[in-house]
DNA sequence: CAAATCCCCTGCAGGC
DNA sequence: TGCCTGCAGGGGATTT
């Protein structure tokens, strides 16, 4: 499940798949709700085009193309982007770009089709971009506190929100909670100056060291060469109900917030 | 506007 | 062995 430390690792090694290349091919699978932009229009609108660069924008990939134009990328929960040099396409493939110097494709593959494929035209933007809160690494206890104190909702909601905060997902919301020593049932508004600054280094100390750790390789997450991330090792309380608190030996609980599984230790975490 | 709910989709684990 | 059910969850759409 991709969250922000696995988009950025995924960035990072597809850089030099796509930046500077010419696309001079496009295959898709059939129309579907994986294409914002129907392949058909996906096709003739990236085929001659060079990739400039490579961005992140929350847990979005933006390809910015020499007419200006964009590619975004959303990998969803399976997506997973890959060398033709690592894996071969099959069924579950929905996108293959070719290249004018012969080298490897790209290759993106989503089992579960939860990704999102949308090309934009020069100057045009998305609301799905326009909205999105500032960078989870950049994130700040005032810019927490001025959005968790208007919300009732659980902070563990406020979290995922990325109108909030761009790129935290449901491990990255459980383990930054838990590093916060802050229960994720809590009313946002409830949470004080101080405590939001907790969980804003929380949440980035456990970005930098998810990306650090090649990211969490929990079910679907691979690195675009095949190899996979070991952060899942490094999970205090993620996927942990039931075992023991890392920290203080009580039993993690789990519970549902908002359909998403959370755990976090009941004596540790207020 | 905020919050709650449903839904998209498919692989996999667990139960029988 | 094989079938069925439930679960995983990012995020958009819909409803309250």
């Amino acid at each position: 499940m991709p969250e922000l430390p696995e988009v950025e690792v995924t960035r990072r090694a597809v850089t030099g798949l796509l930046v500077g290349r010419r696309v001079t091919a496009v295959a898709t699978t059939r129309p579907s709700a994986f294409f914002l932009t129907p392949p058909k229009t996906l096709r003739m609108r990236l085929e001659g085009r060079v990739v400039q660069r490579l961005e992140r924008l929350g847990k979005y990939l933006v390809a910015t193309l020499d007419d200006g134009s964009r590619l975004l990328l959303h990998l969803g929960m399976t997506g997973q982007l890959w060398s033709s040099a690592a894996r071969a396409p099959d069924a579950h493939t929905h996108l293959v770009l070719s290249f004018a110097d012969r080298g490897p494709d790209l290759l993106f593959r989503d089992a579960r089709k939860f990704g999102k494929v949308r090309w934009l035209a020069p100057g045009k933007s998305d609301p799905r971009l326009d909205k999105l809160g500032p960078d989870a690494l950049s994130i700040t206890g005032e810019h927490l506190f001025q959005s968790a104190r208007r919300r009732t909702a659980a902070i563990k909601t406020v979290l995922l929100d990325q109108k909030v905060l761009a790129g935290v997902g449901n491990i990255y919301a459980d383990e930054a909670l838990f590093l916060a020593a802050v229960k994720p049932t809590r009313r946002a508004r409830s949470l004080t100056r101080i405590e939001c600054d907790r969980l804003a280094r929380g949440i980035v100390r456990v970005l930098e060291a998810g990306m650090a750790a090649g990211g969490s390789s929990i079910d679907d997450f691979v690195r675009p060469d095949g190899g996979s991330g070991s952060y899942q090792d490094q999970h205090q309380v993620y996927g942990r109900g039931g075992e023991p608190c890392p920290a203080c030996g009580q039993p993690i609980r789990r519970v549902l917030i908002g359909q998403r599984s959370s755990c976090f230790c009941p004596r540790c975490q207020r």
